[in-house]
DNA sequence: GATGAATGAGGATTCATTCAT
DNA sequence: AATGAATGAATCCTCATTCAT
């Protein structure tokens, strides 16, 4: 076998244990404050020995950030990617809001953790808050808004959006809260009452489709 | 000196200890996640010794939780107690609104405990929840408010404020920040838009006043 | 009992227990290299919880200086505070060699401190050096000693002090290796053969009572 | 390519990777207590992945005792062998002493592995100790040196060596510290004060030859 | 009631060593 | 032979809590 190669085994498998540590240390960290995640659990939820998490991390922080990293790449993957292929800035935002609240209806895990560090964890809250800076600075630009002081607009729209997560992380039902909450979110950025409405309930096949979205599979 | 003299003036002594044990640990956990505070940095501020905490409290928990319930009654009397002055309930909410990103604004101590446990620990996150329900539900009893989904409604309020008090511990300096809140949340509740503006602007004495409001001499 | 009362008792018993450490770190510290010393050793040695350790020294380094500094102290009441009533230096020189020597002999902990640390571990080595140059320098002065390279007179001085500790604690039995040592280095210094010979072997009343001069109950 | 040839080539190339790590391993030693050395640091240093360090040696120590027998060696080499080709005991033991003090000047890693472990470490104290045995023996045997206890002598002449190097690589600066220790030696020995000088003084080819001295390149 | 010494469980971190590739 | 991922025992250190004075 050539050195190469033997080379790439190596790393694949490298690339694995450290994914397979990410994605432990994320489902513990779903259930508890950053502070109280211990390594122990993370270790013992990725079945490796204790030594063996310091051939990948240096200290407790690290992964957290990794973790944080990871869900961020996930994030611009799966929903800002998609909204590129949206032109109105009002549809992309409403887009936007419902996959994240929908996210955290099939996967409450996803939910927690961008609950607990959705504004904390460095390059995460960089993702989100870019996202929306952007297509709001759009719509404005393109007079689908009627804003007059940005920085609250977007304190709205985080602070909404995140508290209806934890809403629906307690136990809140309706199925279509996504939708009413993006809607009450277009409407407050001046969009008209029915419009506001109609973009907010249209169909997205990215959400109805059957398929198991499953962000642990992804590292 | 008579006994019941010497007795009450030991339980005013006790009462002071325990306060300012309060107050220590509330400055403390201004600046760390509730995990992070240990005991010796509230007794080390509280000028105490070690046993002397266990004198009042049982555990770490128990004064965090004390914490919580001064503060949940501090903002009873502060904020909520001027509400039933006014009978407009939206004029109450701008008011409710206001009063808590100014104080945010002259004691980011008090900021930084509402943003990291106002929607966590107990008694307070009640209190906030039920006075912005009452009001809410009684603007849209009195058809002042347009809502059709309430918790929504909620969720956006509760959301936008504490965003808006994240914004402000960050640095924003816009000293009519918390206005502009208050009027966009009117807005979005259904008050017209000049309404909204006259509302969420009117002087308000309880903010203007020259006095040094500071919850630090309060326990 | 009065506040200052309970607080000497306090102090009293602390100042016990930092002993009782320092002398377990030294008992300890006598069978091995000093990065091969574990806090554990010493706790045992101690009998103590491993935290009471870390209420008196924040860490490993620490306690080790503190032991070089009693042994220091130690030092300086019982070998250099005789010299001061001998005025002869070359006498004096002989004494605390002498004394060095038969100290190891009776006590070989203290031997294998003094071999393993006696040049590096800070306030230790300096009251040792500093000793014998005081005397040196003296003799020297009063044209007692020849000596044409005073550095060089003091790497022997100490240099075959340590390694004869060395050879003593090795196992070496002949009972007045110290006085023979001793003349050696007198010789050496230009102190005639016979006068060295016969203030090397003049009686000590200090190295002949039948005391057990035993450090580990200084400290 | 013949087999044998080729096995040759195997066995050079084994060769040359153990003497890379015990190179390794020695300057690592060079900066700090034996218990102090990991492994991390001797692959690191040699530039060799963990397990090719197992492929050479069992454990740890095995590694700094390949150190100590190598230095032996080397030793061996430069410095007993140079003696053989001297008759005068007294000329022997001054051009060891010199070689000694002058090797540490040149080469500092060389002098800390001395102090550090010339006294402790296995095959390298028998080495220095039976050098120097054997040329006192010799001196005495003919009448060359007077001295009445041999263990005594030898404790001089180890323990002021000892010293003296340890003074050079303090940063003592003297360019002939070397021949004023050796000249010391000598007369403490017996030798008379004036043939001391010249003995250890002369002019010694090996020492004053432009070669640079480099044991780094010797394992 | 106040004090602070003592405790020990719990969690972080290091590092020699093994082993499959 | 060389590699480097995995291991887990050993060690360090923190901190909530107890308790005698």
């Amino acid at each position: 076998m050539q050195p190469s190669q033997r080379a790439s085994i190596g790393l694949a498998k490298r690339e694995r244990t450290r994914s397979s540590l990410i994605a432990a240390a994320y489902r513990v960290f779903a259930h508890k404050e950053a502070d109280a995640v211990t390594i122990d659990e993370i270790i013992a939820e990725a079945a490796v020995a204790r030594g063996t998490f310091y051939n990948y991390f240096q200290t407790r922080e690290e992964v957290l950030t990794a973790v944080a990293a990871a869900l961020s790449d996930e994030m611009n993957h799966s929903i800002w990617a998609q909204s590129t292929e949206i032109e109105d800035p009002a549809a992309r935002m409403a887009m936007a809001i419902r996959q994240f609240l929908h996210q955290a209806m099939r996967d409450s895990n996803w939910g927690w953790v961008i609950v607990r560090c959705g504004l904390v964890a460095a390059p995460l809250s960089e993702t989100i808050t870019m996202g929306v800076t952007t297509d709001l600075e759009a719509g404005i630009r393109m007079g689908r808004f009627q804003v007059t002081n940005q920085q609250a607009a977007i304190d709205l729209i985080l602070g909404t959006g995140l508290m209806a997560m934890r809403t629906i992380l307690g136990g809140h039902l309706e199925t279509d809260y996504p939708e009413q909450i993006a809607e009450l979110i277009l409407k407050t950025l001046g969009v008209d009452k029915k419009e506001a409405h109609s973009i907010a309930f249209q169909v997205l096949e990215s959400l109805t489709a059957d398929r198991t979205y499953c962000y642990e599979h992804k590292f």
